[in-house]
DNA sequence: CAGATAGACGTTTTT
DNA sequence: CGTCTATCTG
């Protein structure tokens, strides 16, 4: 406990009372957290299934469970049942939970923004969107496509916020009913329902309803101790949340900053914290003021910022640097140019000075070299003002990164695979399209053009069959590809080349998967033409700020980033260029909006949602504290009349006696060799994931990296729908109950969901559905009693930052005594899940990791009729491999290398995306 | 010099 | 559609 500060020591400490820790910037908030959590679990009597401690994204998740293993495996030289803790999102565990408690909602899957979007633009009336009433004069209706973006919003602040129903008007209340009744016709949540459905049964009357009485349950016997990370950033319907887990007793310690709030326009709440303790009786706070990050300079630059906030709206507290970086006048500037061109050269210029400069990163620490990615460009918005900087890096050779935008449909490449559907519904002729290939140097054999063709011929034929399902957009798009032999070696161009244009398609094949999820039942013709328009119309600006990262590696460059994308990190050196009046802070917004739908007065502080002052400036103030020791002001005048002028915050801080208004000429200290300072990224990959990557590392990067779907089969949901109904009666078992073949048909009817199949199908796969129930029930039904785990999360944690995670089917205890772990098997042609060995014994690393316990056998039960169940023993010596195997994945995805298997194998057999990789081998000369 | 009016312009994003 | 700025008007 000496190397903490009595603060932190004192948050750490407190286990009992309810907690409330104001963690300044840079202040070892996640280290204090982490600490808090071991000490916890180290209380005798607590089991780490008895936490629950909440992030708000899953990056910073992995980063808290890394640390709280490590401590954990530290202090107690054992992590047994770790697995049982949750950390993670809000959404995640909610998710989770009704998925585990909730047998209706097993079969649910989540809709992303994009596939909402989609959702609401195709059934237009039926989400209610076009009869939604607004109080616009012009527009009385919202309009499909334009406005489903809004109306989306909408339908999440209604559930999300304190609203004053009465103000509602009807028509906006109807709207919401139909919404919400496509969304559960559609098995769907989206990311607000599964809060809100959560919050009905934490709060739903227990008599009443049995979905409710078991989530209630759960909550009263398993959940003591609850930690909410980031509060300043909580909605009202998420503290509706938390107040529901703790309404048993839990003890509750929420962690948070006011001053770093910059997410109200989406609904959070400052009064949330601001207010904590005046909410919950007996609250001790703890204010973590010492800041580990920054000089002194930076430290009061930032004090001085905060203090533009009227005190009634920020808690008082007085953060002080703790002397990590020394200040020197100097490092602190703020200077204006006379133009963009000359703004823009002097950060590259400085970062090229800066480069080789030593630093340490604490006192004592060896100094090592400030290379690329030690410096980070701040912006109020990357959009609008990073494009001359990104214009001059790359004239100067100096490698960056644009975090989060990525203007997929801008490359020439994605639009030569817009012209393929395009061509196919003859918006442009064979000839056009081929110019387009050749434009994007996606061509490098010509001879295979004429394949290619075939294959758009045979697509456009809609007379084919029947069913809708084979006229499938993934599969001619793959076809055509594979039509083309286009590798990624054999693309023209340097070499990342193949990278960068096969990340392209990936993102491009989840392009079409989005669509197609919402679309597949659509008559072909009707489909096609919807899906270029949307591809022409839509697509751009739904896809316009979608995630960019490319896999794990971190590369040594400049990180170019929003400041909102910047939250918790921080960088030797940070420049926050562009500060224009009217762009930060940024002016308010007009255009058609939330108020136009929801009337203002019905919500608690409109405001949030419209951005103030006082919000920019906390936003600003999250820009200053990521600087550790150099820090750059920049503005210069921007190219319209209404970004001319020099921001108040610019203004604010070059008053700073901390702050220089001119570079200094007085040399820099001499240069050393340039380190990047490498960090090991946590990796968390699934046991599907894992198994992909065990079998050929190419076929994971293909799927998971670059984002390559295989596609639809319209069987998807079969294998799940047995699984989830095998689940349930396994469930109910441990619990006391014993279900029967009489109640296969009502199993099936709950779990089985096929969105893809054709009414015949549907018939047929519902009838072997409840064959494979009643057959499961004819012969292991004696067994079902012994059920010791179903659906069991378990978590192997191979190496520091590499986890694996996932469920085992089935726990159960045998007749002879003998433990056995079971995977279920069912023929479901559209997500072969072949099960070998291999992952059966990744499964008993896990189980052994979680309860301390050695499994003896391991099964596979097959559903199908003809299918044969195997089982074997465990062996040692293949859990200590597979041990070895899965720390040697984590390393290839860290490392970025993922090679092609050898030679082709039985997986490229089976691999649907094998197109991609290889050619087939040419059969024995004497079959041909 | 206060007030009226025309014209320019349009952010941030996790789950 | 709302907000900010420049310019015009009395």
């Amino acid at each position: 406990m000496k190397d903490y500060t009595k603060a932190q020591a004192e948050a750490i400490t407190c286990l009992d009372e309810p907690l409330q820790i104001i963690a300044c910037a840079g202040s070892g908030k996640t280290q204090v957290i982490s600490q808090r959590i071991a000490r916890i679990l180290a209380q005798p009597g607590v089991q780490p299934r008895n936490v629950v401690a909440f992030t708000f994204t899953e990056k910073a998740a992995a980063e808290l469970k890394d640390r709280v293993l490590g401590i954990v495996s530290r202090e107690n030289g054992d992590v047994t049942g770790l697995a049982e803790m949750y950390i993670g999102t809000m959404h995640g565990y909610c998710l989770d939970l009704l998925q585990r408690l909730v047998p209706d909602t097993f079969k649910f899957s989540v809709l992303s923004d994009i596939t909402a979007r989609l959702l609401v633009d195709r059934n237009s009336r039926k989400s209610g969107l076009t009869v939604c009433p607004t109080s616009l004069a012009s527009t009385p209706r919202l309009k499909r496509y334009l406005h489903s973006k809004l109306y989306l919003q909408a339908m999440s602040v209604l559930r999300e916020d304190t609203i004053d129903e009465s103000q509602i008007p009807p028509g906006v209340v109807a709207a919401q009913v139909d919404y919400l009744k496509l969304l559960y016709s559609k098995a769907s949540f989206d990311f607000t329902e599964m809060i809100n459905l959560t919050v009905q049964m934490l709060e739903g009357d227990p008599a009443e309803d049995e979905d409710a009485a078991a989530v209630q349950a759960h909550v009263r016997e398993d959940i003591r101790y609850v930690v909410v990370d980031e509060y300043q950033d909580v909605n009202p319907l998420q503290e509706q949340l938390i107040r529901g887990l703790v309404q048993f007793g839990a003890n509750l310690c929420v962690v948070g900053d006011d001053d770093q709030t910059i997410y109200q326009w989406r609904g959070s709440q400052v009064s949330n914290i601001v207010t904590f303790a005046g909410r919950y009786q007996g609250v001790r706070q703890v204010t973590l003021a010492d800041n580990f990050r920054s000089s002194e300079g930076i430290v009061e630059l930032a004090q001085s910022v905060a203090s533009l906030i009227p005190s009634g709206e920020r808690l008082a507290k007085e953060m002080v640097s703790a002397g990590s970086q020394k200040w020197e006048r100097g490092d602190l500037l703020a200077l204006t140019f006379d133009d963009d061109a000359a703004e823009t050269a002097w950060i590259c210029d400085r970062i090229e000075q800066l480069r080789g400069i030593p630093f340490q990163g604490s006192p004592g620490a060896e100094p090592r070299g400030l290379s690329w990615s030690d410096c980070a460009v701040l912006y109020r918005s990357v959009r609008a003002d990073a494009d001359s900087l990104v214009a001059e890096l790359r004239r100067r050779n100096i490698p960056y990164v644009v975090k989060g935008l990525n203007r997929l449909f801008d490359s020439p490449e994605i639009q030569a695979v817009v012209g393929i559907f395009r061509a196919m519904i003859g918006e442009i002729t064979d000839n056009d399209l081929r110019q387009l290939w050749l434009d994007a140097g996606l061509l490098p054999d010509l001879l295979r053009w004429d394949d290619a063709l075939t294959v758009l011929e045979q697509g456009r034929d809609f007379d084919r069959g029947k069913r809708w399902g084979i006229y499938n957009i993934q599969r001619l798009y793959l076809d055509f590809l594979e039509a083309l032999e286009l590798r990624e070696e054999t693309l023209s161009g340097a070499p990342e080349r193949g990278e960068l244009v096969f990340y392209q398609l990936g993102k491009f094949s989840q392009v079409i998967s989005d669509f197609e999820q919402i679309y597949f039942n659509t008559s072909p013709a009707e489909k096609y033409d919807a899906f270029v328009k949307w591809l022409t119309h839509q697509a751009p600006d739904y896809y316009a700020d979608s995630d960019a990262d490319a896999g794990y590696a971190t590369p040594d460059a400049v990180t170019l980033a929003t400041v909102h994308q910047a939250k918790g990190m921080q960088w030797p050196a940070v420049f926050v260029p562009c500060l224009r009046k009217n762009r930060f802070p940024s002016k308010r917004q007009g255009g058609v909006g939330l108020f136009h739908v929801i009337p203002e007065t019905a919500v608690d502080q409109p405001d949030r949602y419209k951005g103030t002052v006082q919000d920019e400036t906390r936003l600003f103030y999250v820009a200053v504290t990521r600087a550790q020791k150099y820090l750059a002001l920049t503005f210069s005048p921007g190219h319209s009349q209404l970004y001319r002028n020099r921001s108040l915050l610019f203004d604010h801080c070059a008053a700073q006696t901390w702050v220089s208004t001119r570079q200094s000429t007085k040399p820099l200290p001499d240069k050393i060799e340039p380190k990047a300072l490498q960090e090991t990224p946590q990796v968390t990959i699934s046991f599907s994931e894992l198994k992909y990557l065990l079998e050929c590392p190419y076929s994971f990067k293909l799927r998971f990296l670059y984002g390559f779907n295989p596609p639809i089969h319209e069987a998807l949901g079969y294998g799940k729908g047995l699984h989830d109904g095998l689940a349930e009666v396994h469930k109910k078992a441990i619990a006391g109950e014993l279900l029967g073949p009489s109640d296969a048909a009502e199993l099936v009817d709950r779990h089985l969901y096929l969105p893809f199949a054709y009414p015949e199908l549907r018939t047929t796969l519902r009838t072997s559905a409840i064959k494979a129930v009643e057959r499961y029930f004819a012969v292991h039904g004696e067994e079902i009693p012994r059920t010791l785990h179903s659906e069991k999360q378990i978590q192997v944690h191979v190496a520091p930052g590499v986890t694996v995670d996932g469920r085992v089917d089935l726990i159960r205890r045998l007749d002879t005594d003998e433990l056995s772990i079971v995977d279920f098997k069912s023929t479901d042609r559209a997500q072969a899940e072949d099960v070998t060995r291999d992952q059966l014994h990744v499964y008993a690393v896990g189980y052994e990791e979680l309860t301390g316990e050695n499994a003896d056998l391991i099964e596979v039960l097959n559903l199908d009729e003809a299918g044969r169940n195997t089982r074997e023993e465990v062996e040692d010596s293949l859990l200590a491999e597979i041990r070895d195997r899965i720390r040697e994945a984590g390393d290839s995805i860290r490392s970025n290398t993922l090679p092609r298997l050898d030679n082709w194998t039985h997986h490229c057999e089976r691999c649907d995306l094998v197109a991609l990789c290889r050619d087939k081998p040419n059969p024995p000369a004497m079959l041909r």
